[in-house]
DNA sequence: AAAATAATTGACTGACTAGTCAGTCTTATG
DNA sequence: CATAAGACTGACTAGTCAGTCAATTATTTT
Protein backbone atom coordinates (compact mmCIF):
# COMPACT_ATOMS: atom_id res chain seq x y z
CA UNK A 1 0.00 0.00 0.00
CA UNK A 2 1.43 3.43 -0.77
CA UNK A 3 1.81 6.23 1.39
CA UNK A 4 -0.89 8.18 0.12
CA UNK A 5 -3.45 5.43 0.10
CA UNK A 6 -2.89 4.67 3.93
CA UNK A 7 -3.31 8.66 4.45
CA UNK A 8 -6.85 7.83 2.98
CA UNK A 9 -7.66 5.25 4.80
CA UNK A 10 -6.48 7.02 7.86
CA UNK A 11 -8.65 9.77 6.33
CA UNK A 12 -11.56 7.33 6.40
CA UNK A 13 -11.23 6.07 10.02
CA UNK A 14 -10.97 9.90 11.39
CA UNK A 15 -13.73 10.91 9.07
CA UNK A 16 -15.66 7.74 10.48
CA UNK A 17 -14.96 8.54 14.53
CA UNK A 18 -16.13 12.27 14.31
CA UNK A 19 -19.39 10.95 12.99
CA UNK A 20 -19.84 8.46 14.92
CA UNK A 21 -18.77 10.15 18.33
CA UNK A 22 -21.14 13.00 16.71
CA UNK A 23 -24.31 11.30 15.86
CA UNK A 24 -23.63 7.60 17.15
CA UNK A 25 -22.29 4.73 14.97
CA UNK A 26 -25.80 3.03 14.50
CA UNK A 27 -27.18 6.33 12.44
CA UNK A 28 -24.33 6.84 10.25
CA UNK A 29 -24.75 5.85 7.08
CA UNK A 30 -21.59 4.99 4.52
CA UNK A 31 -22.90 7.37 2.33
CA UNK A 32 -22.34 10.58 5.02
CA UNK A 33 -18.99 9.06 6.52
CA UNK A 34 -17.46 9.03 2.64
CA UNK A 35 -18.86 12.46 2.24
CA UNK A 36 -17.33 13.77 5.08
CA UNK A 37 -14.05 12.30 4.50
CA UNK A 38 -14.14 14.21 1.45
CA UNK A 39 -14.08 11.24 -1.27
CA UNK A 40 -17.15 9.45 -2.99
CA UNK A 41 -18.93 6.38 -1.59
CA UNK A 42 -17.41 3.69 -3.65
CA UNK A 43 -14.00 4.67 -2.86
CA UNK A 44 -14.79 4.55 1.07
CA UNK A 45 -15.15 0.08 -0.49
CA UNK A 46 -12.46 0.18 -2.15
CA UNK A 47 -10.77 0.39 1.40
CA UNK A 48 -12.86 -1.31 3.51
CA UNK A 49 -14.85 -4.44 2.58
CA UNK A 50 -18.18 -3.44 4.42
CA UNK A 51 -19.00 -1.24 6.97
CA UNK A 52 -18.13 -3.91 9.58
CA UNK A 53 -14.96 -4.11 8.77
CA UNK A 54 -14.61 -0.25 8.91
CA UNK A 55 -16.15 -0.02 12.72
CA UNK A 56 -13.11 -2.79 13.20
CA UNK A 57 -10.85 -0.90 11.97
CA UNK A 58 -12.10 2.44 14.28
CA UNK A 59 -12.12 0.20 17.07
CA UNK A 60 -8.56 -1.03 16.06
CA UNK A 61 -7.15 2.51 15.63
CA UNK A 62 -8.38 3.80 19.06
CA UNK A 63 -7.46 1.23 21.21
CA UNK A 64 -4.04 1.22 19.13
CA UNK A 65 -3.99 5.24 19.82
CA UNK A 66 -4.61 4.41 23.69
CA UNK A 67 -2.08 2.35 23.75
CA UNK A 68 0.56 4.91 21.87
CA UNK A 69 -0.58 7.49 24.67
CA UNK A 70 0.06 5.15 27.63
CA UNK A 71 3.08 3.41 26.96
CA UNK A 72 5.60 6.31 27.26
CA UNK A 73 7.15 5.90 30.58
CA UNK A 74 6.26 2.82 31.43
CA UNK A 75 8.72 2.12 34.78
CA UNK A 76 9.34 -0.95 33.96
CA UNK A 77 12.33 -1.38 36.82
CA UNK A 78 10.06 0.01 39.36
CA UNK A 79 7.83 -3.30 40.28
CA UNK A 80 4.18 -4.14 39.31
CA UNK A 81 2.47 -2.15 41.39
CA UNK A 82 3.99 1.04 39.90
CA UNK A 83 3.41 -0.84 36.64
CA UNK A 84 -0.51 -0.81 37.19
CA UNK A 85 -0.33 2.40 38.56
CA UNK A 86 0.70 4.29 35.26
CA UNK A 87 -1.06 2.58 33.13
CA UNK A 88 -4.05 3.42 35.57
CA UNK A 89 -3.09 6.85 35.63
CA UNK A 90 -1.73 7.44 32.01
CA UNK A 91 -5.12 5.82 30.92
CA UNK A 92 -7.04 8.09 33.04
CA UNK A 93 -5.16 10.79 31.55
CA UNK A 94 -5.63 10.03 27.77
CA UNK A 95 -9.67 9.31 28.22
CA UNK A 96 -9.17 13.13 29.61
CA UNK A 97 -7.28 14.12 26.92
CA UNK A 98 -9.04 12.69 24.20
CA UNK A 99 -12.32 12.65 25.38
CA UNK A 100 -14.44 11.69 21.89
CA UNK A 101 -12.32 8.92 20.97
CA UNK A 102 -12.75 7.60 24.41
CA UNK A 103 -16.49 7.94 24.66
CA UNK A 104 -16.28 5.96 21.68
CA UNK A 105 -14.19 3.14 22.38
CA UNK A 106 -16.59 3.08 25.52
CA UNK A 107 -19.68 2.80 23.34
CA UNK A 108 -17.99 0.21 20.48
CA UNK A 109 -17.11 -2.06 22.99
CA UNK A 110 -20.26 -2.56 24.73
CA UNK A 111 -21.50 -2.78 21.08
CA UNK A 112 -20.90 -6.53 20.29
CA UNK A 113 -20.01 -4.77 16.80
CA UNK A 114 -16.41 -5.49 17.06
CA UNK A 115 -15.54 -9.03 15.28
CA UNK A 116 -13.45 -11.42 16.95
CA UNK A 117 -10.91 -11.10 15.00
CA UNK A 118 -10.18 -7.61 16.19
CA UNK A 119 -10.19 -9.04 19.49
CA UNK A 120 -7.73 -11.55 19.16
CA UNK A 121 -5.37 -9.15 17.10
CA UNK A 122 -5.51 -6.71 20.21
CA UNK A 123 -4.98 -9.09 22.45
CA UNK A 124 -1.33 -9.32 21.12
CA UNK A 125 -1.09 -5.66 21.77
CA UNK A 126 -2.41 -4.76 25.02
CA UNK A 127 -2.25 -8.35 26.24
CA UNK A 128 1.14 -7.11 28.07
CA UNK A 129 -2.05 -5.58 30.77
CA UNK A 130 -3.47 -8.78 31.62
CA UNK A 131 -0.33 -10.17 32.10
CA UNK A 132 0.43 -7.17 34.39
CA UNK A 133 -2.28 -8.33 36.56
CA UNK A 134 -1.81 -11.63 36.76
CA UNK A 135 2.06 -10.52 38.06
CA UNK A 136 0.22 -8.29 40.29
CA UNK A 137 -2.15 -11.05 41.65
CA UNK A 138 0.79 -13.22 42.49
CA UNK A 139 2.23 -11.88 43.95
CA UNK A 140 -0.31 -10.94 46.82
CA UNK A 141 -1.31 -7.33 45.65
CA UNK A 142 -5.01 -7.87 44.92
CA UNK A 143 -5.85 -10.09 48.30
CA UNK A 144 -8.28 -12.63 46.96
CA UNK A 145 -9.31 -10.99 43.76
CA UNK A 146 -9.72 -12.77 40.59
CA UNK A 147 -7.67 -11.88 37.96
CA UNK A 148 -10.89 -11.19 35.65
CA UNK A 149 -12.38 -9.22 38.70
CA UNK A 150 -9.20 -7.28 39.10
CA UNK A 151 -9.12 -6.27 35.44
CA UNK A 152 -13.36 -5.42 35.62
CA UNK A 153 -12.50 -3.05 38.66
CA UNK A 154 -9.55 -1.84 37.47
CA UNK A 155 -11.47 -0.64 34.61
CA UNK A 156 -14.04 0.39 36.38
CA UNK A 157 -12.46 2.79 38.56
CA UNK A 158 -10.39 4.66 35.72
CA UNK A 159 -14.12 4.73 34.16
CA UNK A 160 -15.57 6.32 36.77
CA UNK A 161 -12.76 8.51 36.89
CA UNK A 162 -12.84 9.76 33.71
CA UNK A 163 -16.55 10.68 33.50
CA UNK A 164 -16.19 12.53 36.79
CA UNK A 165 -13.18 14.89 35.00
CA UNK A 166 -14.88 15.17 32.04
CA UNK A 167 -18.46 16.29 33.77
CA UNK A 168 -16.92 18.48 35.76
CA UNK A 169 -14.41 19.79 33.34
CA UNK A 170 -11.05 19.33 35.80
CA UNK A 171 -7.64 20.69 34.56
CA UNK A 172 -4.66 21.12 35.85
CA UNK A 173 -3.74 20.68 39.80
CA UNK A 174 -7.69 19.25 40.36
CA UNK A 175 -7.28 16.89 37.46
CA UNK A 176 -3.85 15.45 38.73
CA UNK A 177 -5.41 15.54 42.68
CA UNK A 178 -8.77 13.94 41.00
CA UNK A 179 -6.59 11.31 39.46
CA UNK A 180 -4.96 10.06 42.25
CA UNK A 181 -8.36 9.76 44.58
CA UNK A 182 -9.63 7.37 41.70
CA UNK A 183 -6.74 5.52 42.23
CA UNK A 184 -6.13 5.65 45.63
CA UNK A 185 -9.61 4.16 46.19
CA UNK A 186 -8.91 1.45 43.54
CA UNK A 187 -5.58 0.52 45.27
CA UNK A 188 -7.02 0.77 49.17
CA UNK A 189 -10.14 -1.73 47.85
CA UNK A 190 -8.61 -3.85 46.18
CA UNK A 191 -5.59 -4.36 49.02
CA UNK A 192 -5.16 -7.52 50.67
CA UNK A 193 -6.92 -6.65 54.49
CA UNK A 194 -3.94 -7.14 57.27
CA UNK B 1 -56.35 4.28 29.88
CA UNK B 2 -58.43 1.04 30.19
CA UNK B 3 -56.44 -1.84 32.26
CA UNK B 4 -56.62 -3.74 28.46
CA UNK B 5 -54.89 -0.99 26.90
CA UNK B 6 -52.41 -0.77 29.70
CA UNK B 7 -51.90 -4.58 29.35
CA UNK B 8 -50.95 -4.31 25.46
CA UNK B 9 -48.49 -1.16 25.90
CA UNK B 10 -46.36 -3.10 28.64
CA UNK B 11 -46.87 -6.20 25.89
CA UNK B 12 -45.28 -4.30 23.15
CA UNK B 13 -42.63 -2.74 26.01
CA UNK B 14 -41.88 -6.45 26.67
CA UNK B 15 -41.42 -7.61 23.18
CA UNK B 16 -39.32 -4.24 22.49
CA UNK B 17 -36.98 -5.57 25.76
CA UNK B 18 -36.73 -8.84 24.62
CA UNK B 19 -35.69 -8.22 20.80
CA UNK B 20 -33.30 -5.11 21.93
CA UNK B 21 -31.66 -7.63 24.19
CA UNK B 22 -31.56 -9.88 21.55
CA UNK B 23 -30.25 -7.84 18.51
CA UNK B 24 -29.17 -4.56 19.63
CA UNK B 25 -31.88 -2.02 19.31
CA UNK B 26 -29.83 -0.11 16.72
CA UNK B 27 -31.67 -2.90 14.24
CA UNK B 28 -34.67 -3.63 15.55
CA UNK B 29 -36.89 -2.22 13.57
CA UNK B 30 -40.62 -1.31 14.91
CA UNK B 31 -42.15 -3.79 12.17
CA UNK B 32 -40.53 -6.39 13.97
CA UNK B 33 -41.42 -5.21 17.44
CA UNK B 34 -44.88 -5.23 16.22
CA UNK B 35 -44.87 -8.74 15.01
CA UNK B 36 -43.19 -10.29 18.15
CA UNK B 37 -45.47 -8.50 19.95
CA UNK B 38 -48.26 -10.15 18.09
CA UNK B 39 -50.20 -6.61 16.56
CA UNK B 40 -49.68 -4.54 13.37
CA UNK B 41 -47.45 -1.85 13.04
CA UNK B 42 -50.04 0.92 13.49
CA UNK B 43 -51.36 -0.24 16.73
CA UNK B 44 -47.43 0.26 17.97
CA UNK B 45 -47.89 4.01 16.88
CA UNK B 46 -51.17 4.36 18.54
CA UNK B 47 -49.72 3.54 22.15
CA UNK B 48 -46.14 5.19 21.38
CA UNK B 49 -46.07 8.20 19.06
CA UNK B 50 -42.51 7.40 17.51
CA UNK B 51 -39.95 4.96 18.17
CA UNK B 52 -38.20 6.89 20.17
CA UNK B 53 -41.29 7.40 22.62
CA UNK B 54 -41.01 3.51 22.85
CA UNK B 55 -37.65 3.42 23.63
CA UNK B 56 -38.16 5.71 26.28
CA UNK B 57 -40.53 3.58 27.66
CA UNK B 58 -38.76 0.86 27.51
CA UNK B 59 -35.88 2.51 29.57
CA UNK B 60 -38.52 3.82 32.33
CA UNK B 61 -39.75 0.44 32.79
CA UNK B 62 -35.98 -0.97 33.05
CA UNK B 63 -35.44 1.22 35.86
CA UNK B 64 -38.60 1.05 37.66
CA UNK B 65 -38.20 -2.52 37.37
CA UNK B 66 -34.78 -2.37 39.03
CA UNK B 67 -36.02 -0.03 41.74
CA UNK B 68 -39.08 -2.47 42.64
CA UNK B 69 -36.14 -5.10 43.04
CA UNK B 70 -33.85 -3.09 45.06
CA UNK B 71 -36.75 -1.63 47.73
CA UNK B 72 -37.76 -4.18 49.56
CA UNK B 73 -35.58 -4.79 53.03
CA UNK B 74 -34.97 -1.53 52.56
CA UNK B 75 -33.29 -0.87 56.10
CA UNK B 76 -34.32 3.00 56.98
CA UNK B 77 -33.44 2.44 60.15
CA UNK B 78 -30.23 0.84 60.43
CA UNK B 79 -28.13 3.79 59.19
CA UNK B 80 -26.44 5.50 56.05
CA UNK B 81 -23.83 2.96 55.51
CA UNK B 82 -26.18 0.25 55.59
CA UNK B 83 -29.04 1.72 53.12
CA UNK B 84 -26.06 2.10 50.65
CA UNK B 85 -24.56 -1.32 51.50
CA UNK B 86 -28.60 -2.82 51.21
CA UNK B 87 -28.83 -0.75 47.68
CA UNK B 88 -25.82 -1.71 46.25
CA UNK B 89 -26.24 -5.63 47.47
CA UNK B 90 -29.49 -5.87 46.03
CA UNK B 91 -28.37 -3.86 42.55
CA UNK B 92 -25.79 -6.52 42.04
CA UNK B 93 -28.49 -9.15 42.79
CA UNK B 94 -30.82 -7.92 39.89
CA UNK B 95 -28.12 -7.50 37.86
CA UNK B 96 -27.49 -11.50 37.83
CA UNK B 97 -30.86 -12.01 38.42
CA UNK B 98 -32.45 -10.19 34.68
CA UNK B 99 -29.04 -9.96 32.96
CA UNK B 100 -30.49 -9.72 29.80
CA UNK B 101 -32.67 -6.10 31.07
CA UNK B 102 -29.59 -5.28 33.54
CA UNK B 103 -27.20 -5.51 30.21
CA UNK B 104 -29.81 -3.47 27.91
CA UNK B 105 -30.12 -0.96 30.44
CA UNK B 106 -26.39 -0.05 30.34
CA UNK B 107 -26.77 -0.16 26.80
CA UNK B 108 -29.31 2.48 26.42
CA UNK B 109 -27.94 4.24 29.87
CA UNK B 110 -24.97 5.00 26.85
CA UNK B 111 -26.49 5.29 23.80
CA UNK B 112 -28.26 9.01 24.26
CA UNK B 113 -31.10 8.07 22.99
CA UNK B 114 -33.17 8.53 25.85
CA UNK B 115 -34.84 12.19 26.38
CA UNK B 116 -34.15 14.60 28.94
CA UNK B 117 -37.56 14.17 30.18
CA UNK B 118 -37.45 10.65 31.05
CA UNK B 119 -34.29 11.57 32.73
CA UNK B 120 -36.16 14.04 34.83
CA UNK B 121 -39.27 11.96 35.52
CA UNK B 122 -36.34 9.20 36.96
CA UNK B 123 -34.67 11.62 39.04
CA UNK B 124 -38.04 11.49 41.42
CA UNK B 125 -38.15 7.85 41.08
CA UNK B 126 -34.40 6.97 42.03
CA UNK B 127 -33.56 10.30 43.58
CA UNK B 128 -33.57 8.89 47.14
CA UNK B 129 -30.42 7.11 46.14
CA UNK B 130 -28.65 10.39 45.58
CA UNK B 131 -29.82 11.43 48.40
CA UNK B 132 -28.55 9.14 50.40
CA UNK B 133 -25.05 9.07 48.58
CA UNK B 134 -24.81 13.13 49.63
CA UNK B 135 -26.11 12.02 53.91
CA UNK B 136 -23.44 9.40 53.27
CA UNK B 137 -20.99 12.17 52.32
CA UNK B 138 -21.79 14.74 55.32
CA UNK B 139 -21.25 12.54 57.72
CA UNK B 140 -18.20 11.41 56.88
CA UNK B 141 -18.36 7.93 55.38
CA UNK B 142 -16.42 8.65 52.27
CA UNK B 143 -13.64 10.73 52.94
CA UNK B 144 -12.94 13.77 50.50
CA UNK B 145 -14.93 12.12 47.75
CA UNK B 146 -17.45 14.35 46.07
CA UNK B 147 -21.20 13.50 45.55
CA UNK B 148 -20.67 13.00 42.24
CA UNK B 149 -17.52 10.60 42.21
CA UNK B 150 -19.44 8.74 45.01
CA UNK B 151 -21.97 8.07 42.51
CA UNK B 152 -19.85 7.25 39.64
CA UNK B 153 -17.85 4.68 41.41
CA UNK B 154 -20.68 2.78 43.51
CA UNK B 155 -22.04 2.39 39.99
CA UNK B 156 -18.75 1.39 38.33
CA UNK B 157 -18.02 -1.31 41.25
CA UNK B 158 -21.17 -3.05 41.12
CA UNK B 159 -21.25 -2.90 37.41
CA UNK B 160 -17.91 -4.48 37.37
CA UNK B 161 -19.55 -6.99 40.19
CA UNK B 162 -22.15 -7.79 38.09
CA UNK B 163 -20.25 -8.66 34.85
CA UNK B 164 -17.48 -10.80 36.46
CA UNK B 165 -20.74 -12.31 37.81
CA UNK B 166 -22.25 -12.91 34.77
CA UNK B 167 -19.19 -14.52 32.97
CA UNK B 168 -18.34 -16.69 35.22
CA UNK B 169 -21.93 -18.02 35.92
CA UNK B 170 -22.20 -17.76 40.11
CA UNK B 171 -24.74 -18.64 41.81
CA UNK B 172 -25.71 -19.67 45.30
CA UNK B 173 -22.78 -19.37 47.90
CA UNK B 174 -19.87 -18.35 45.44
CA UNK B 175 -21.97 -15.58 44.14
CA UNK B 176 -22.66 -13.69 47.89
CA UNK B 177 -19.28 -14.24 48.19
CA UNK B 178 -18.03 -12.55 45.20
CA UNK B 179 -20.72 -9.68 45.68
CA UNK B 180 -19.65 -9.45 49.26
CA UNK B 181 -16.14 -8.81 47.96
CA UNK B 182 -17.09 -6.69 45.55
CA UNK B 183 -19.09 -4.22 48.28
CA UNK B 184 -15.84 -4.53 50.11
CA UNK B 185 -13.37 -3.24 47.69
CA UNK B 186 -15.59 -0.18 46.99
CA UNK B 187 -16.30 0.42 50.87
CA UNK B 188 -12.92 -0.54 51.91
CA UNK B 189 -11.36 1.78 48.84
CA UNK B 190 -13.85 4.86 49.43
CA UNK B 191 -13.91 5.14 53.29
CA UNK B 192 -11.38 8.03 54.49
CA UNK B 193 -7.80 7.05 55.33
CA UNK B 194 -7.25 7.59 58.88
C1' DA C 1 -80.72 -3.35 17.95
C1' DA C 2 -78.87 0.67 15.94
C1' DA C 3 -75.72 4.20 16.04
C1' DA C 4 -71.59 6.18 17.62
C1' DT C 5 -67.10 5.71 19.16
C1' DA C 6 -62.77 3.60 19.67
C1' DA C 7 -59.20 0.23 18.59
C1' DT C 8 -56.86 -2.35 15.17
C1' DT C 9 -55.18 -3.53 10.81
C1' DG C 10 -51.60 -3.97 7.03
C1' DA C 11 -50.71 -2.20 2.48
C1' DC C 12 -48.45 1.77 1.38
C1' DT C 13 -45.07 5.87 1.17
C1' DG C 14 -40.93 8.49 0.66
C1' DA C 15 -36.63 8.61 2.62
C1' DC C 16 -32.81 6.16 3.58
C1' DT C 17 -29.54 1.90 3.66
C1' DA C 18 -25.09 -0.86 2.36
C1' DG C 19 -22.94 -2.05 -1.38
C1' DT C 20 -21.96 -2.31 -6.88
C1' DC C 21 -19.87 -1.31 -11.20
C1' DA C 22 -19.16 0.69 -15.77
C1' DG C 23 -16.82 4.31 -16.92
C1' DT C 24 -13.37 8.30 -15.93
C1' DC C 25 -9.30 10.19 -14.26
C1' DT C 26 -4.42 9.90 -12.26
C1' DT C 27 -0.12 8.12 -11.98
C1' DA C 28 3.83 5.23 -13.09
C1' DT C 29 6.59 3.09 -16.53
C1' DG C 30 9.15 2.26 -21.02
C1' DC D 1 4.78 10.76 -25.45
C1' DA D 2 2.17 6.42 -25.33
C1' DT D 3 0.46 2.86 -22.91
C1' DA D 4 -0.87 0.16 -19.08
C1' DA D 5 -2.38 -0.25 -14.21
C1' DG D 6 -4.75 1.20 -10.63
C1' DA D 7 -7.44 4.68 -8.02
C1' DC D 8 -11.63 7.06 -7.97
C1' DT D 9 -16.29 8.33 -9.06
C1' DG D 10 -21.38 8.69 -8.34
C1' DA D 11 -25.60 7.08 -10.36
C1' DC D 12 -27.75 2.97 -9.45
C1' DT D 13 -29.91 -1.33 -7.17
C1' DA D 14 -32.45 -4.07 -4.12
C1' DG D 15 -33.96 -3.83 0.08
C1' DT D 16 -35.20 -1.73 4.82
C1' DC D 17 -36.81 1.98 7.66
C1' DA D 18 -40.22 4.72 10.60
C1' DG D 19 -44.45 6.29 10.20
C1' DT D 20 -49.41 6.99 7.79
C1' DC D 21 -54.13 6.25 6.85
C1' DA D 22 -58.36 4.49 4.74
C1' DA D 23 -60.78 0.55 5.69
C1' DT D 24 -62.26 -2.89 8.95
C1' DT D 25 -63.47 -4.82 13.34
C1' DA D 26 -64.61 -4.44 18.26
C1' DT D 27 -66.76 -2.05 21.95
C1' DT D 28 -69.74 1.20 24.20
C1' DT D 29 -73.66 4.15 24.37
C1' DT D 30 -78.34 5.32 23.40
Amino acid sequence: MTTKARDKKNQLIEATIDLFAKEGFWNTSTARISKHAGVATGTLFNYFPSKEALIDAVYLHLKLEMKAFITPGYPADEGTGACIAHVWRRYAEWGVHSPVHYQLLEQLRLSNLVSQQIEDRLMEEIGFMHELIETARQQGLFGEVSLEFAGALIHATVTATINVALAHQLTGPALQKHIAQGLSVLWTGIQPSK
